[in-house]
DNA sequence: GGACATACCTCGAACCGTAAGGTATAGTGC
DNA sequence: GCACTATACCTTACGGTTCGAGGTATGTCC
């Protein structure tokens, strides 16, 4: 039920969590609500999306994880490294190139000839 | 070799074939070259793409197939139904929020407090 | 006959977002 | 002590979908 492959969601997850990154060390749990927020609550990722990604960027060496022992929990705080910032870029050149292009064919208001 | 799971191209295909198909009534072969034309070259579908997902929306009564026997080839013209309209229209509001939710997170300048 | 564009199609693989579930600690109210 | 909620980490199975590569056939140009 609910979809399980909604429309315009891939890659990114992937790219709000190094666009976030790239300005504070956070951790985790506190991505999962910091997505909602910066989005607007237009994007909300569960858990079970921001973990995997998480473990996938720091074995891809795009993420660092430090953990801190905080109040008795423990937080793993992630950090971009420049492997981590070249593919922010790339990724966030790939968004404007795509988005561009879809923007440019939704106000084609004429038809076009082949 | 060349990803399989391009970053930001989930729905896209099936977005482009209704928007163009809003426009006027096109055939497969057709829609892959429009596509490159009305995203400005940024976004190339092959027909591994284009024919599943016009498949696809047929089988869920958004499109209407018409065969044209075109100097001895056939031509398969598909046009919208008012179901694919209603679909369209659907996808281009989710495109919206999506879009703007990434948009917003780009932009953000500054670190939020969770 | 050879090359190329047109025009249709199918298949397997790889990927990745989602929901649901699981563990454990801390704090609050009773 | 007990129930409940928030915090904080994690894994798993499912399912949908894009992609490349390949396959068939006709028309046109030389």
């Amino acid at each position: 039920m609910g979809q399980t492959n909604p429309p315009f969601m891939s890659g990114v997850p992937e790219l709000l969590v190094l666009r976030l990154l790239a300005r504070q060390e956070m951790y985790g749990y506190e991505l999962v609500k910091a997505v909602r927020v910066v989005t607007g609550e237009a994007i909300a990722l569960g858990e079970g999306v921001i973990y995997p990604v998480l473990h996938g960027l720091e074995k891809a060496g795009a993420l660092k994880a430090k953990r801190k022992p905080i109040n008795g929990r423990t937080r793993v705080y992630y950090t971009l490294t420049a492997k981590g910032q070249k593919r922010l870029e790339r990724l966030m050149e790939e968004w404007g190139r795509i988005s561009t292009g879809i923007e440019s064919a939704l106000s084609e208001p004429e038809h076009v000839q082949g």
